[in-house]
DNA sequence: TGCTGCATGTAAACAGTTACATGATTAG
DNA sequence: CTAATCATGTAACTGTTTACATGCAGCA
């Protein structure tokens, strides 16, 4: 069994309420789902193409001047396809973590070299978690229609200032020593 | 700049305080690190090879009654590279949930289907405290030199009680409407 | 004039997984 | 005796990223 391409489940998803052309959905992905889905712009384009050889989407030509754009619209074959994905169960993910992995091989040697890492991955923290707290005020006041967008972030919201939680611990705790 | 392979740091990482086969290697990896960094079987023993042809890990044949092993030893060179990587600062991870993906895209239709994901990921997560909980008692118990292993545990074991908690009441406040 | 953002795409390289293949040892 | 675990490995395939390539529009 091959692992299933998941592009595709994600720009069927976000054309499932509007068509979209490929660049807006590289942006939406990167504004709305970073935080727990990355594609790369290289592989939407050729995923939208195979999308339409499948029939799971139609393109329009569309122009804005002379500028050329491709709007995408989801069929009723599309619809079908995502929601046979949608109701199977969510495959376990593959984690990744370079921070952790470079906590757990840490020793006595190299504990100042870590405490480093730490304190650069509290500052990023803190910035995600301002352009997260930045986004809930935007979703509720501009997207209130937008529930579970609202529902992720907060999932997100509540591990961030989980792991700051954390970090200001084991910082405090090893400034000590 | 292509990505640098990681899989050759951890192997180097686990051989830095003792000398392993790749199928041990293959199973503290899974014991050790499943929780923030997967390898498949398939790409130890090639990454293994490599390490070998560089110059970063030296070959040993042993054998136990016939059984061939081939026991790996970390040479100069070899925690040279590994403390050269430790060093970096750890790159941002890509992180690819389906869970929160498939949660983002619940529309009312979907709603139901959706529970049932969010039961099913409880079920899980709480099997997976269950598990962390245990390795917490023994490596208390057995290994209390290795007090990095324990804090990579902490952490994901923080993180899986604050997902239990939010699945709960997410799971409580849709049961209600 | 040059910079940023909009817009679409390709080719090559690389990473990673799955499936397959083989065989020894140990515990029940 | 047979199932599980120990032990090592390869080939084919698929997925993904990087780097490259092109060009319009709006603004300072």
């Amino acid at each position: 069994m091959a692992k299933e391409k998941k592009t595709k489940y994600v720009l069927l998803g976000f054309l499932l309420t509007e068509s979209l052309s490929g660049y807006q959905l590289g942006r939406l992905i990167r504004e709305a789902t970073s935080h727990f889905w990355q594609e790369s712009d290289a592989s939407i384009y050729p995923t939208l193409k195979i999308l339409a050889e499948e029939g799971l989407v139609s393109v329009e030509e569309a122009f804005v001047g002379r500028r050329r754009k491709e709007i995408f619209t989801i069929t009723a074959q599309g619809r079908e396809a995502f929601l046979g994905w949608f109701k199977r169960e969510p495959e376990p993910d593959i984690h990744r973590e370079e921070f952790l992995l470079k906590l757990f091989f840490t020793d006595d040697k190299t504990e100042a070299e870590m405490q480093k890492h730490r304190e650069e991955k509290l500052a990023k923290m803190r910035a995600a978690l301002k352009l997260f707290e930045e986004t809930e005020k935007m979703l509720i006041k501009e997207l209130p229609h937008k529930p579970y967008w609202l529902e992720t972030l907060r999932i997100g919201l509540a591990h961030v200032e989980l792991d700051i939680a954390l970090l200001t611990q084991q910082i405090e705790r090893r400034r000590q020593c």
